[in-house]
Parts: C-alpha cells; sequence; structure tokens
DNA sequence: ACCTGAACACCGTTCAAGT
DNA sequence: ACCTGAACACCGTTCAAGT
C-alpha cells in the first residue's frame, strides 16, 4: 500500500548528489521506472537496474519508498491520473462519455508495461476529484437519479480500468507471440466438425476479421445503449 | 506460452517415484500449484516452495513444465477452463448470457490469486469450443446477424475476463488493506469543499453505500440492455 | 527414463559505515 | 541528512550425476 509519499513536500529539503551527480526525488524515480519498462518490459524493472539507470546505489530508493512493490504502486497511480485527467464536456451525455472512456484507455494503452503493473492495482480510488466531479455533473444533467448516477459512475471508472488491464496484457506480450495468435485461431476454427459446431463454423470468417482488435470500443457504445435505456425507465 | 502439454498422453508412461513417494504428473503440479496459492498467496508460489509442496527436488518441475512462467499459463488455462464450463440454456437469451456471465465471474473469483496470474493471460483462447457453440447459438437464435454475433460474443468474453479479473485483484489485497479502504474513501469525500464539487457531496453516501460491491452484475445488465437495442436497430 | 543436487546468475531488503 | 556497499535470505534455471 501507498506510503504517505510526497509528505515531505515539494524541494524543501537540500539532498545530496549521488555520486554520479544525481539528485534524487520521487518523481524523477517514477519516471525513470517508467524509462525501464518501456526499455526492458516488466521483467527488467528490479532494484539493481534502476539504481544502474538512475546513476545511484540501488538501495538509495529505500529512502523514497518503502519496497519495490511501493513503487510499482506509485507508478499505477501515476498512470490512473494520467488516463482520468483531461476530458471536455460539450453538453452531449453520451458524447461526453465515450470521449471519456475512449481517451482513458488510450492512455493507459501508450505504456503497456505500466499498465499490466496498474492492473493488479484497484479500481477507481478516490483521488480523481476532478474528473469524478465532472463525470457525475455530466449523468446527473443527463437525468440520472443520484443513486443511479453513483452506480453508473463507478461502472463506467471499473469498465474503462478492466479492459485497459486487459488490453494492456495482451499489449505486452512478446511480438513474436501475438503474431503467431490469429493463425492459431484459424487452425482451431478449422478443426472444430461443422456438423457439431454449427454455430462456429458460421461466424468463423467474422470472428477471424475481429483479429486481435480490442472489443473496448463495442463495449462502451453497448454500454451507453444500455444506460439509455435505464435513463428512460428509471429516471 | 504453453508448451504442447499433456502431449504425452494420459497414464501411458511409467513414471518413478518421487524419493518422497510421489508420482508427479501435469495435472498433479497444477493442482498443489493452486494449493500454494490459496494458502501462501502469489509471492508464496515458487519453484523450490512448490517443490516442497510437492514432496520432489525443486527442479524436477522442469520436466513437465519448460518455466514457472508455464506453469503459470497452465494455471491460467485451467482457471479459464472452469469459469467457462457448464451454463444451462433456457431459450431466453437474456437471461441465459446473464447466466453465463455470472456464474464465470463468480467461478474466477473463488481462486482469486490464481486470478490475478490469469489477468495476463490474455482473452478468450480459442480452447473453449463448446461453451463458444453454445454462446453463438444463443446470440443467432436471439436474431443477431453473425457479424454482430461474432463481435458480441468477443465482447461478452472479454468482459467478463476483465472484470473477473479487477475484481480478482481486489479480493488478492491483504485483509486490513481491503478494510481501511471505505473509510479512506469517507475521508476523503468529506475533506472536498461542497461548492467546489457539488455533484460529488450530492452522491457521497450513495458512493459509499457501494462500498466495495462489484460492479460487474450491473455492468452485465446494462450490457444486456444495450445488446437489446443493438438487436432492434441492426436485426 | 526421470529424479536429484550443486552451481550460477540473479533477486529484494537490512543495516552499519561512510561523508 | 542521505548515499553507499557488504551481507542475508531468497529467487529461477541449467546440467552433470545418480539410480
Amino acid at each position: 500500500m501507498a506510503t504517505p509519499r510526497g509528505s515531505a513536500a515539494g524541494g524543501r529539503q537540500r539532498r545530496r548528489p549521488t555520486k554520479r551527480g544525481v539528485i534524487l526525488s520521487e518523481q524523477l524515480i517514477i519516471d525513470t521506472a517508467m524509462r525501464v519498462l518501456r526499455r526492458d518490459g516488466a521483467e527488467g524493472l528490479s532494484v539493481r537496474r534502476l539504481g544502474q539507470a538512475l546513476g545511484a546505489d540501488p538501495t538509495a530508493l529505500y529512502r523514497y519508498f518503502s519496497s519495490i512493490e511501493d513503487l510499482k504502486l506509485a507508478i499505477a497511480d501515476e498512470l490512473i491520473d494520467r488516463a482520468l485527467r483531461g476530458s471536455e464536456i460539450t453538453g452531449d451525455w453520451k458524447r461526453d462519455l465515450r470521449n471519456f472512456a475512449l481517451r482513458a484507455h488510450e492512455s493507459y494503452l501508450a505504456d503497456p508495461h505500466a499498465a499490466v503493473l496498474a492492473a493488479s492495482r484497484v479500481t477507481g480510488r478516490p483521488h480523481e476529484a476532478k474528473i469524478m466531479e465532472q463525470l457525475l455533473g455530466i449523468l446527473r444533467t443527463a437525468g440520472f437519479s443520484d443513486e443511479v448516477a453513483a452506480a453508473v459512475y463507478m461502472m463506467m471508472v471499473d469498465l474503462v480500468l478492466a479492459y485497459a488491464a486487459l488490453d494492456a496484457a495482451a499489449l505486452a506480450l512478446p511480438a513474436d507471440i501475438r503474431a503467431t495468435d490469429v493463425a492459431r485461431w484459424r487452425d482451431v476454427y478449422a478443426a472444430l466438425p461443422p456438423t457439431d459446431f454449427p454455430n462456429i463454423a458460421a461466424v468463423a470468417d467474422r470472428l477471424l476479421a475481429i483479429g486481435g482488435r480490442s472489443s473496448f470500443p463495442m463495449a462502451v457504445d453497448v454500454m451507453l445503449e444500455g444506460m439509455a435505456s435505464l435513463l428512460i425507465t428509471t429516471g
């Protein structure tokens, strides 16, 4: 769990530079760790390698984070913060929510290895007051009751985070495995006797055409349609 | 990625018993690993500990799996197989799909630590021919076109797996952290000035009432409503 | 044919010592 | 006050040696 990071507030203290001349800070460590993740993948993020990339003794980390797990949580928080930031409001609730969902998902996937870490970081933490206020505003203005708005808000955030984690895991797989995926599916479909599996046989082409594309955009649209029904029936 | 496990087909070979008298097999290793996961959590599953729990030299593992990663994939596969098994068909497509989704989610969460492992195992592998055939049958009988049925099928499976992974991660957290979660949220809401955050202030009670409950059942219902709309507009 | 155990190259973390 | 480095208790994996 997160320590009260950043409680030694911004820039107050005078830090001694590292042997290699670096002034450490939480933010520098997080940024460097994300660089290591992009470069070496999730496996490559170790205390020793991070020290190397940072230009400091590996154990200097422990002055800023209580454990490597704590650092990973900080990375996850950073990612979620980034994902939930900056949407625009047009007044069209479906369009605004759709926009939010797609942008958040996309921002997550820009760092797939970090996103996989964040997968074990759970669901909408209460930090995102601003986006939370915005989304709730959109829902209430659209006519959802307070009770339904609260539930729908949680559902939307969970949907985005859950899907982002799933799709990030797919992107984080080694390229050669991802490449053979579609071919493997084709072989499997072809091997099934059409008399026993008529439905699969009927739609096999369609399934292959989907390939590795994420079903997230469709899920969002279907969800928004469902919410529109909800709005009519429950007010 | 998975080796061609089980290719040395069932019970054919005569295996030498272990020093402690155990006859090893893939299935025994998977079952024992899941027991270790339940007992010690994800951190506790190591080659050495598994060897200990198994009653064998740790390195005996490598005769059955090419790496610990390969074993984890096998566990993930086992879990997904189990989750996607055994649904019943009543003829009411919404009810049948709802049933499938809730049962699969529940089965996943019965082993949260294993489920977190499976989170990085990506999306509907093509092994589940039987449930796939069933679900596609439900969708096509309901009137979805082949193209939409294929897309909706993928979406449903992804939704279940993504949500299951998210909720499993929450369940896998240490109990003491989960316990303080609601209290932490209350403090955060209370600290926000209602004039700047009127929407949050208005629904804070509702959000707290949701507590740590999963939004998955609601997501499924909303999704099914959206699919009903889709059925009307696209046939 | 399959299990064993030493060995190797790594981990994360602690703590006394430096400056 | 904060960085360093030796030390400790672990990892996953390989491979020659056993039976």
